[in-house]
DNA sequence: TTCATATATCTTGTATATCAGTTATATTAG
DNA sequence: CTAATATAACTGATATACAAGATATATGAA
């Protein structure tokens, strides 16, 4: 087994090693290894700093233009450096944060740009992923989309924003995940990113956590009478609502933005 | 300016610094050093590395399942772990490389449920760029793309694959830009990369690259149109025909496959 | 005071050392 | 000879050390 790949690694240098017969040790094969199958945590040191980061940062806990220094949260955190660094390595990949070497790394400015786009593409992904699950439902399927609607109107009345964004989440993963799709939410999710943070600089207006819900159960109706079209039709519907008048908060903190398109441009959305 | 950050990072531990008033160094400001502005490659060690692992993986030079061990590639490359490991953090996260803890990473195998995905998510994203591109298109937009269908369609005479489906990446990075969408075309190279690797396992079919530049042609013929419902249409249409007779491959060779799914579900595509 | 310069100190990037766990192989008992 | 065991070498995860560069403040000159 695997036996090509093993040979494409051992065709090459080291031939000096082959002179010592003993202690040779043949090389690992490919995933035969017992520890795949721990499907324990296995949680790093690293996964830990990037999941508190991140939350930190979506939340706006941390500002856009924080200053972060590896050195110093490694401290606070009592660990080294490394795991700080693999954490903020992979934030700068999600543009999340900003590194300048040999400067300083800052949390990044929400870019203007991204966020018609990330509704651009939303639309478009969960249009599908709702569309595929029209096809697919089964009944209990359709019975645990009610119940999580259910629970964010439990939220939106007791005006829970938080656990009403995760019910939210839940929501659309659910969709996604009946359509077969899984991979789809997991695209969305990292487009939304910006919008979230930009999310989080505003309290919804009033009742618009209860059109939510129903939008939300308009695309369940449809999904529930197998209407494809239908469906797509409301999540995007439902999706275009999250356009929000946000000039406003583009002026009163325009730090926290990358003005690299003009807020006009925004009405093709 | 950004005073607000400033302060949030003050206003919190190292109290005991405060005591010494000599060498107080005030928190480094957001962006506001000279040294971002410096666009030059500023390329590190870790960027290189993983530009050449990820272009070997995707090219299938190395195949799934093929060990790499950081020592090995560091000593190879002249250069110590670290950017070594950087590089092939980056490529876990990209699901290109698999890194089981003490015991070894390997070069990811391709995991079949992601290929379906991976077209239905293209065709959702592009569909869209190709109807913005269609609203968007200037006149020498239009040419320009005429310019590299006749470079396509040059290399296909030729029969340089490789030159071919760098020509294939720029026609629909161009739609993507032109339709002012470049973030969607980010997202689709992300979601091409397992697809890519498949498509190097094995040699387009005669005519096939033919086909493809008169796909392109059609979709460059509704953008000078403006007709936005056909150009989606033509690439949605164009992105289908991807779908090979890829069970062949799977079966020749299993070892370089996640089984994730049942070859039948592909159907749906 | 104002501006230019210098230096001290901070930053990230890279290299090396250590730790803890896994796996192949040698070894040994049967 | 076979199977269980022990051990040694290798693995990635983490810690620490060093290097190169950028920035703020101190210093000095006008």
């Amino acid at each position: 087994m695997l036996k090509i790949s093993s040979d494409w690694l051992m065709d090459t240098e080291t031939p000096e090693k082959a002179n010592q017969p003993i202690k040779k040790r043949a090389q690992n094969a490919a995933p035969s290894g017992a520890a795949r199958f721990h499907g324990s945590a296995a949680t790093t040191l690293s996964d830990v700093q990037y999941l508190r980061l991140h939350a930190a940062i979506v939340s706006m806990d941390m500002v856009p233009g924080t200053p972060i220094s590896e050195k110093r949260i490694a401290l606070e955190q009592g660990v080294s450096r490394t795991p700080i660094r693999e954490a903020i390595l992979r934030l700068t990949r999600e543009n999340l944060v900003e590194v300048v070497a040999k400067s300083g790394t800052f949390v990044a400015r929400i870019p203007i740009s991204a966020l018609p786009e990330a509704l651009i593409a939303r639309r478009a992904l969960e249009g599908m992923t709702s569309r595929s699950a029209a096809m697919c439902a089964s009944r209990s399927q359709v019975l645990q989309l009610h119940a999580v609607i259910e629970r964010q109107r439990e939220m939106a009345e007791l005006n829970d924003t938080k656990g009403f964004h995760l019910a939210d989440d839940d929501f659309h993963a659910m969709v996604a995940s009946i359509g077969k799709l899984p991979g789809l939410w997991r695209l969305v999710q990292q487009v939304k990113l910006q919008v979230d943070r930009f999310r989080h600089l505003t309290l919804p207006e009033d009742g618009r956590m209860a059109m939510v819900v129903k939008e939300h159960a308009s695309v369940v109706t449809a999904i529930e009478q197998g209407d494809e079209d239908l469906a797509c039709r409301n999540m995007e519907a439902h999706l275009s609502g999250l356009q929000h008048h946000f000039s406003h908060w583009v002026d009163t903190h325009p730090e926290y933005f990358i003005h690299d398109i003009d807020l006009d441009d925004i009405s093709k959305i």
